[in-house]
DNA sequence: GAACCGTACTCCTCAGACAAGTAGAGGTGT
DNA sequence: ACACCTCTACTTGTCTGAGGAGTACGGTTC
């Protein structure tokens, strides 16, 4: 690894170097790490750099200095990024999670909505179709309405999935809209439309299917 | 908040200043701070601590320093940790979360499925009733199996999924059992058969609603 | 107008010094 | 023998001062 270039800082190279330690096994879980002017030796670094490495871990939550006592292992590796971790994976993964999480939230929402959400929903429907015309601004809109599916099922845990999928589903959308537009959009309205009734009908296999379709045939324009 | 005692160090407390005067938006994202001498005066600390309260906070994902150029804000929050999240999250919401997961998992699994996937659901299943007689052995036989389902799909997203529920729905299954054994653990073990028998047969419309019984019944039983 | 260069500003790193806190060794009293 | 106290060695915390290295921008030159 030395080949590469040292665009890194000292400090976050000695934060690298700590972790992998730490990732092998050298300080187990709980442990105390050897003090920092013994560290600052180790790596061939001054003290305030290893100080400086120590916080950048900090702030990753994998180790914890107490004054006086030492400087302490309180995980054994980083808890890695959700949207990191969706930039990683396929559109496709991301859209069938997306399929999952979205039928199942339209069959919730149809038994649980409210009048404020069908007059949500309803509002969000009409705004979709009013929306502007560059991809984008069709994007957010349409972002809004699914946005409304969910928040109508009532659950914390689905809705705070939808929102982590949001930007990496956007991106993808306005890359496929710039490249080809809507086929048609009429039904597009209509498969949108006839989700947000089912959900106001209280209907919610209907709900849930009607989502499902809907983007699965996104999932195949998108594959 | 300065009634409080100061159980930070002043890296942390500087940390924390930062990150709330960024939050309030005095620093949009991608602005540059002001330079470590002046944050330094500004918030009455040595230039090394304010350098220390930056590194936090870039561990964290929240600044990022440039040499010679200055300090860039690269995101208005830290990102929370997932697990935190569904802590404070109902178990009810979870389970749900959980169902459209692992039923659209199951969908996808009886359209994938390899040999090798249906003889490790065949060993998870025989495995699972074999299992010790503690809550906890159970539990994790259960589990096995049920992540072999979510693997059997052959889509990381779903799987990075389940993996993040386990811990939280794992407790909750464990002091539940701990209160009350399962009442008739004939038809547990029938409904699980049949979710690997529909997954073998390729059956996905079976598959799904299969699990999706099964837990809601684990909901009801937890609600 | 475009390419070049210098300067001012920035973060990066080191060294040294002292303060503040912890934990264990060792002595002391019962 | 046991409990308690004190003292000391070691740890992290903080500040200061000094250069090194990289960037951005304005001025200069062609």
């Amino acid at each position: 690894m030395a080949s590469t270039v040292q665009r890194h800082p000292l400090a976050a190279q000695a934060a690298e170097v700590l972790l992998s330690r730490i990732k092998d096994g050298e300080w187990p879980l709980g442990h105390k790490l050897p003090g920092e002017t013994t560290l600052a030796v180790q790596l061939g670094v001054g003290r305030s750099t290893v100080r400086e490495a120590i916080r950048e871990l900090a702030g990753k939550g994998v180790l914890d200095p107490r004054q006086g006592a030492g400087v302490f292992v309180t995980a054994v590796d980083v808890v890695e990024d959700w949207e990191s971790k969706l930039r990683r994976a396929s559109i496709v993964s991301v859209i069938e999670a997306r399929v999952a999480i979205e039928a199942e939230a339209a069959a919730l929402a149809a038994q649980r909505r409210t009048a404020a959400d069908v007059r949500a929903l309803r509002r969000a429907l009409a705004q979709r179709v009013v929306a502007g015309q560059t991809p984008e601004e069709h994007i957010d809109a349409d972002m809004v309405l699914h946005r409304a599916v969910v928040a109508a099922a009532r659950n914390d845990v689905l809705l705070e999935l939808f929102d982590g999928f949001v930007p990496r589903v956007r991106t993808a959308m306005i890359d496929m809209l710039k490249l080809k537009p809507i086929a048609a959009p009429e039904a597009d309205h209509a498969a949108h439309a006839a989700l947000v009734q089912a959900i106001a009908d209280r209907q919610p296999r209907e709900a849930a299917e009607t989502s499902r379709t809907h983007l699965s045939a996104l999932k195949a324009a998108l594959a």
